[in-house]
DNA sequence: GGAGTAAAATACCGAATGGTATAAAAATGA
DNA sequence: TCATTTTTATACCATTCGGTATTTTACTCC
């Protein structure tokens, strides 16, 4: 179907540049895709984000979450999180679901709520890991898995967006590797 | 003049809110100005915002700068930077230069290049207080005050925004010393 | 091949945007 | 007091937005 297309293409821009700059005039029309066609199939523009973000949950954040559920150590996986975040060819125009999540007063009710069930799926996927690593003795001391997984899941957004905004990736790792060695037990030493 | 008024609420409106979601008809309105009137003060919607960031520079992020320009060591004005970005009631709803370097790309010229030398002074101003404090021996080691003071900033600014999004100041407080516990020498000890 | 139906394309709608021309009003000078 | 100039307010313009009504095309079935 031309609306399949549709949605690739409105994946694609909204990754890509900003979510509330993309029209729908413009998915149409990059999409070769007539607007009445394009609202039979979603709806509306608000049907249309949400479907966007959820092929992006499967086609993207399904990685980030299968790095938290190998079942790797801490520092193995903190190293494949700042890979993922820091150097992942598809990350470098940012992450969908971030840009979304800061713009979330700018979405409609149906795109606003997938938003927050990723953001929740996200943190507690954070805090089973967290949890794990912490019974096995990983985590540092006195940290709350609850607190960390936010810490986690806010440094990761912040790399991406770095990224996306002109930063190079050896920096936004540098940073990362900063951020998050405060999650180690032994306490991270200094970084390169 | 009325006009004063006007940038006046338009710095609020800005600040409080989204910059790219106020329109000029709406600063209008709130402050009982006419639309030419506020046109032949600022020229442009671009002219306003930037009148509107110069000012917020000079009430608001003037006390940041001036946090790092006391002279206080390390741990100390880290601390104050915590309070500031955690508990300043101003910061409340986020902080206008932030907001606007999010958005950048839906900003006129003026703005654009304002936000740019507001970056750049930002991180000059890190970066010196970086380099005193690791010249009295309290960076940690093998740390780029370069790259600490790209990372300061940007923790900064994550906590702002944090805030902004309703986060709890304790919350907030509790990322905040986490993330800027890894510049001190001493390795950061794990946060209640 | 012709009737009926499903899909698509064009053209349109009302609202809101940044920005301005014009008309009304107020203040100033003689 | 009258004329001039400056400021204010109303009304307007062109464009873009999300969303639809209408018309035209294409396809199916008999």
């Amino acid at each position: 179907m031309k609306a399949d297309k549709a949605l690739g293409v409105a994946l694609t821009a909204y990754w890509r540049g900003d979510p509330a700059d993309v029209s729908v005039n413009a998915i149409c029309q990059l999409a070769g895709v007539s607007k009445p066609s394009l609202y039979r199939e979603f709806g509306s523009e608000d049907g249309l984000k949400r479907a966007a973000l959820d092929r992006y949950a499967d086609e993207a954040l399904s990685d980030l979450f299968a790095i938290l559920r190998r079942g790797g150590g801490l520092e193995e996986t903190l190293d494949a999180l700042i890979d993922f975040a820091s150097a992942d060819p598809r990350m470098e125009s940012g992450c969908l679901f971030y840009k979304m999540r800061a713009g979330k007063h700018r979405l409609g009710p149906r795109t606003r709520a997938r938003v927050d069930e990723i953001d929740l799926a996200a943190r507690a996927g954070y805090a089973a890991f967290l949890q794990a690593r912490d019974e096995a003795g990983e985590l540092r001391d006195g940290l709350s898995v609850e607190a960390a997984a936010a810490y986690l899941g806010e440094q990761i957004g912040l790399a991406i967006t770095q990224r996306a905004s002109g930063e190079t990736p050896a920096r936004v790792r540098g940073m990362m590797e900063l951020a998050l060695s405060v999650l180690k037990r032994g306490d991270g030493r200094a970084i390169e």
